[in-house]
DNA sequence: AATTTAAAATGAAAGCATTTATGGACAAGG
DNA sequence: CCTTGTCCATAAATGCTTTCATTTTAAATT
């Protein structure tokens, strides 16, 4: 069923049929409907392949993340994905691990499949280094690239942050200001949004001459999903000594592993160890007390982040960073 | 840069230079290495829609699931999505949401793009009522349609499903066994895999002549997300007057909401009460002490899955349905 | 009412960038 | 000299969009 046999059953050009079917205003209602009777009679949806040749894009758009099984990740990816539906776009799904080959593999991989945008999904894809981000200014020569958490100033190149360096300034504070002083910074990662983070947390206690000679920021390296393993990390701190009253950690995975190292060393939550986390995930339900953890808004960036796509894609002049403030949600873990 | 350019810049026709790129044998090897030099210096890549067109495949696959953001599908999409790669396919993501016409018009939506084949994560698909099931089977016309934990016997679409009632079953008897006799059955739907699970339970709780008027079995319908909601329920339930001292989840969030509900009344777990979970995910390392689960081997279904997907599509005959045993994992909320 | 003019509706045909069936040229072997 | 097989080019096919030219229709003018 092609467009040749509509047209020849409505009994009109193929270039009516087409003009039907992309909505042109340039035929009479009375063809109009001729032809959609046929069309809904035949059950005729146009080929998208051949469709996509003559339009040179089939309306979809590249998500890329590190891994999609992430909470965080994976709620982003959701909302999302609902917005470019609700605007018409469809998405591919790009999980690539942390390597950067692979990510740029990934990406080129993407083009070639002829996306009309591409989203990264998590401040991972940005690098320390100016060379190893080349494979998104590449990209950005063909399609608009849009980043989620991250930052970076390139043509054709838009971002949407949260502030997270004010965020973590502020519950550094908060924390500080409910009587605790030695607050250990648990991170996962130095990526784009981590730094910002750790920034935050280290300008807070530096404010209040609170910054030790760094025994107190423990990075952690290993699967988000192995809190154990993070409880693990903290009670060998503890071991060799070093103690703290309050952790702060970037993301609500690493702050349920310190729950379960506060649990496993029979500290009060949060009498004798105060917590804060990041992200405001269904995580910090999971837990006992529920966890005072950051929310950074993500369905409001994501809906930013799609409105400038789309605006992008429809040729018009958009901004090329956007910042929204987190807000600090008080649980049970804080005092 | 077209197969033209490159076939004139190699001095050889665009079939030759067709037959190098899709890796046919009519092409000597000096001709060959001559146009993959030329290919290489230009960067050349075919375009993606004009080779759908001549092909009529685009190597895509469509992957349905009613929420990304749902811990336990995330992480089947996540590998579901990983071992499509590895067989040179992509995947097209489609977020659905609950309710039936989204469903199917999604589905049509991912034929409309022409996808290869299709893969409905999540039992949520199929439905009580055979003519609810339809929008599979016209679609399964198209193309394969592939469903994970589900089943449903019907031409061109084939099931990967964990033995739901022999594990609820095994699970069940197993805390019997360690003394409990009031248990409560805590799910959230009834589902494909819901009503295997139900069952389960029920054929062992009849069996041990335990089985009440049904006064232990509790349907939750909110969020799987909302942790609290899930405790209030349980505590509501309580109050009534109705007591228990197990819970059997249908899902992992399910059973958190049971051991909120134990911290609240100020429980014992699992002394007071035992809980036993379903998916054995990452949430089962969230809570103290943490959470006994059922196991259902989701990257076996996953690989499973796909290697029948692939064996399809590559035109063999392949098993309809494939059931693999879940297992259960003992950890500290069961005794 | 007849004529002109502009606008709207339509069709023919030229892309779009591939794949692939068909057949021709050439070399080697009988 | 004829056959066989390898290698390659020509051309058709894929199913749509869109430009351009043409026809039809409606409105404006006489």
């Amino acid at each position: 069923m092609t467009i040749y046999d509509i047209s020849e059953k409505a009994g009109v050009s193929i270039a009516t049929v087409s003009r039907v079917l992309n909505g042109s205003n340039n035929v009479s209602e009375k063809t109009k409907k001729k032809v959609l009777d046929v069309i809904n009679q035949y059950e005729y949806t146009p080929n998208a392949f051949a469709r996509g040749l003559g339009l040179n894009t089939m309306k979809t758009i590249g998500i890329m993340c590190a891994d999609s099984s992430d909470p965080y990740l994976a709620k982003a990816i959701y909302y999302i994905e609902q917005k470019l539906r609700a605007n018409g776009y469809d998405s591919i799904l790009c999980c690539t691990g942390y390597n950067l080959d692979t990510k740029a593999s990934s990406m080129n991989l993407l083009i070639t499949k002829k996306v009309d945008g591409i989203i990264l999904v998590g401040s991972n894809f940005i690098y320390e280094k100016e060379e190893d981000n080349k494979y998104i200014t590449d990209a950005a020569v063909q399609v608009p690239v849009m980043l989620l958490n991250a930052a970076m100033d390139a043509p054709n190149v838009y971002s949407v942050v949260s502030d997270d360096f004010t965020s973590m300034y502020d519950a550094t504070l908060e924390m500080i200001r409910s009587g605790v002083k030695d607050i250990l910074y648990f991170y996962n990662s130095t990526s784009y949004s981590g730094k910002k983070k750790l920034a935050g947390y280290r300008a807070a206690m530096e404010e209040k001459g609170l910054l030790t000679n760094g025994s107190f920021l423990q990075l952690y390296q290993g699967s988000h999903e192995d809190i154990p393993a993070m409880a693990e990390q903290l009670i060998k701190l503890h071991t060799k000594g070093i103690t703290f009253h309050g952790v702060i950690a970037a993301d609500d995975s690493l702050a349920l592993g310190a729950m379960k190292y506060g649990r496993e060393m029979r500290l009060r939550i949060p009498e004798d160890l105060s917590i804060i986390g990041y992200n405001n995930s269904m995580l910090v339900n999971c837990c006992d007390p529920e966890l005072t953890s950051i929310d950074n808004k993500l369905e409001t960036l994501c809906q930013h982040l799609i409105t400038t796509l789309m605006g992008v894609l429809g040729g018009n002049e958009m901004p090329k960073k956007t910042v929204f403030s987190g807000e600090l949600i008080k649980r049970g873990t804080t005092k």
